[in-house]
RNA sequence: UGGGAUGUCGUCUAACGGUAGGACAGCGGACUCUGGCUCCGUACGUAGGGGUUCAAAUCCUCUCAUCCCAGCCA
């Protein structure tokens, strides 16, 4: 689809006047977390515009903080990115590859009177940044020397100085109305492990002073990031104008994602998983990567969807609805149809063969003419949805009712002539009977029926688990709650139900990840806790249902 | 008088002084061996006031609303 949005605006310009021949973004995860859908945006954004005008996207992790950092992560973000069908080449980067030339960088900052080694402690140094309304003071270290500092920036990289002793702050103005610019931490000290470079250092420097460097080492010509940082670009373009690095990219802010009935904050992802309100990281129902894979969502309906929200400055909160109209309109013409009952009620009929054994021929798929068919055994007794039949229909009701005809798909046209109930009064059975003339959904007189309901042999049929997602919270934004209340009230109970069905046989040797349209239930992929003996299918999203709708206006 | 940003159909987004367009959702209909798909039709919007201009969503101005910022996190 095409595309148009400030930031295409911006690189057509500058390749117009220009100012780039060729673009370079970047993807730059900090490797703390798992990857949510939200942050797919900003990678279909880089690597999309790096496809689009034929540049290249780098994928850097920000990996400046070794004690919240892992490896595991790492693998986690690339095996997710490489999933949604993006690839950086031999484009891969840390910061963490930066941090010598970083450290140089810090020495000219220094030599040039432009930072200093702070000896104020967490407390003090808060108390004199001031406030948001009031300016800051200076630091009483602030006028070292420039011997002095660099002497004492030396000896904390050589780790004479305790954990949160001295910092290395850039002398910038502590009256700024911008908080990041009053003289900003750019190095601290930790003596703590890191994931690549172990124990080589124990001053590790900050996301502003990093990001912009690595950067401009790398050549990015746009540098893409969300709005929180638009404050610190003023930082940003600081510390290039002060440095002698080989180019100052552009720093560009949009809006996140936000998504409705959905929170995609580390914290409260993480909340939901440990107290156990969801299984793991990549329960179906999580925002998470991991979890919209294994639920069945498709990567191309992700990239889909991508294109389709566009990228502004407005905060915005897009409506689940359009995910799901992407992943069905993907699904619908790849997804092969099966035949499953999910909640089953008995249906003889009385005036078939008892020995008879018929196999009836399938489309796989009427959007994919190359998709073929299948054969399916069929037989005297049957199951259809119970949902599928009610004794009092009303008049725009097309599917089963006592003396009504409809057509069991692919199969025959049969009418219902009577319903069998228990003690209690529930419906335990229909009798029905066939027309033979109508094999294959047909009839020769022509006859027209309403309704086509879907079945299973209730002799020939294998038992599978099917669990029903949905919207795991109730509100489309659960942080908006009410007094009283949190975002955990609005949990949904009903996220997760699972039911046992009866399925095709063809569906026995199912793989994980195969995706399936179940005839008028909706799309379903077979989850990776499937065996041979017990197929488990996740709901990715129901078929649209203009009937429930009809109804819920009756 | 801290600083920074943003306001266009219900939602997301386009327009770069010249017909406010698209998508999703909605509504109505056609078609259909899935009440799916597809197709057709339809309703709905420039936060508010003032100004500049032949002409303003777009430029100026005031107002209002919303979001972000006080980690040795990113």
């Amino acid at each position: 689809m095409e595309v148009s949005n400030f930031i295409r605006n911006i690189i057509d310009e500058d390749l117009k006047t220009g100012k780039h021949t060729k673009i370079i973004t970047r993807f730059p995860p900090e490797p703390n977390a798992y990857l949510h859908i939200g942050h797919s945006k900003s990678i279909c954004l880089n690597f999309g515009l790096a496809r689009d005008y034929n540049g290249v996207c780098h994928l850097r992790f920000d990996d400046t903080n070794p004690t919240a950092e892992d490896v595991e992560f790492v693998d986690s973000i690339i095996e997710d990115i490489h999933w949604l069908g993006f690839d950086w080449k031999d484009k891969l980067f840390y910061a963490s590859d930066y941090y010598e030339k970083l450290y140089e960088y810090a020495e000219i900052l220094i030599q040039d009177g432009k930072a200093f080694v702070c000896d104020l402690t967490f407390e003090e140094l808060n108390k004199t940044r001031g406030t948001l309304k009031e300016p800051g003071t200076n630091s009483p270290y602030r006028d070292r020397s420039v011997e002095e500092n660099l002497d004492l920036f030396r000896r904390m990289r050589a780790g004479e100085f305790e954990e949160g002793s001295k910092t290395l702050r850039a002398k910038i103005d502590m009256s700024s109305g911008n908080v990041n610019m009053r003289d900003p931490v750019i190095y601290r000290i930790k003596f703590a492990h890191h994931h690549r470079t172990g124990d080589k250092w124990c001053i590790y420097p900050m996301y502003d002073y990093t990001h912009c460097i690595s950067d401009a080492l790398e050549g990015i010509t746009h540098s893409i990031c969300t709005l929180e940082f638009e404050d610190h670009r003023p930082l940003y373009d600081w510390f290039l104008d002060q440095l002698p690095v080989p180019c100052h990219p552009r720093q560009i802010e949009f809006a996140r994602m936000n998504l409705t009935y959905t929170v995609m904050s580390k914290r409260l992802m993480l909340k939901l998983v440990n107290e156990g309100y969801v299984k793991s990281f990549d329960d179906p129902r999580m925002p998470s990567l991991a979890g919209m894979r294994r639920r069945g969502f498709t990567p191309e309906a992700i990239r889909d969807f991508s294109d389709r929200i566009g990228v502004a400055k407005a905060s915005s909160i897009v409506d689940f609805e359009l995910l799901q109209f992407c992943l069905r309109n993907d699904l619908n013409l790849r997804a092969d149809r099966a035949m499953v009952v999910l909640d089953p009620l008995k249906v003889t009929l009385e005036n078939y063969p008892d020995d008879l054994n018929e196999e009836i021929e399938a489309l796989n798929n009427p959007e994919n003419p190359d998709s073929g068919t299948r054969m399916i055994p069929f037989s005297k007794e049957i199951y259809i949805e119970r949902d599928d039949f009610k004794e009092d229909a009303p008049n725009k009701w097309f599917r089963m009712a006592p003396g009504r005809e409809v057509r069991l798909k692919h199969a025959y046209y049969i009418i219902c002539k009577d319903v069998v109930k228990d003690a209690d009064g529930n419906i335990t059975e229909l009798i029905c009977t066939y027309d033979p003339e109508s094999r294959g959904g047909g009839t020769p007189d022509n006859r027209k029926v309403k309704g086509t309901i879907h079945w299973v042999s209730a002799i020939y049929n294998i038992p599978v688990e099917v669990r029903l997602y949905e919207q795991l919270f109730t509100k489309p934004d659960p942080m908006d709650a009410e007094e009283g209340k949190t975002w955990l009230d609005y949990l949904n109970p009903e996220s997760l139900v699972t039911v046992n069905g009866f399925a095709e046989p063809g569906l026995k040797n199912t793989k994980a990840g195969n995706r399936y349209q179940f005839l008028r239930l909706g799309y379903f992929v077979t989850d990776k806790d499937s065996t041979p003996e017990k197929p488990v299918f996740n709901r990715i999203v129901t078929l649209k249902d203009t009937w429930a709708k009809m109804e819920k206006k009756m």
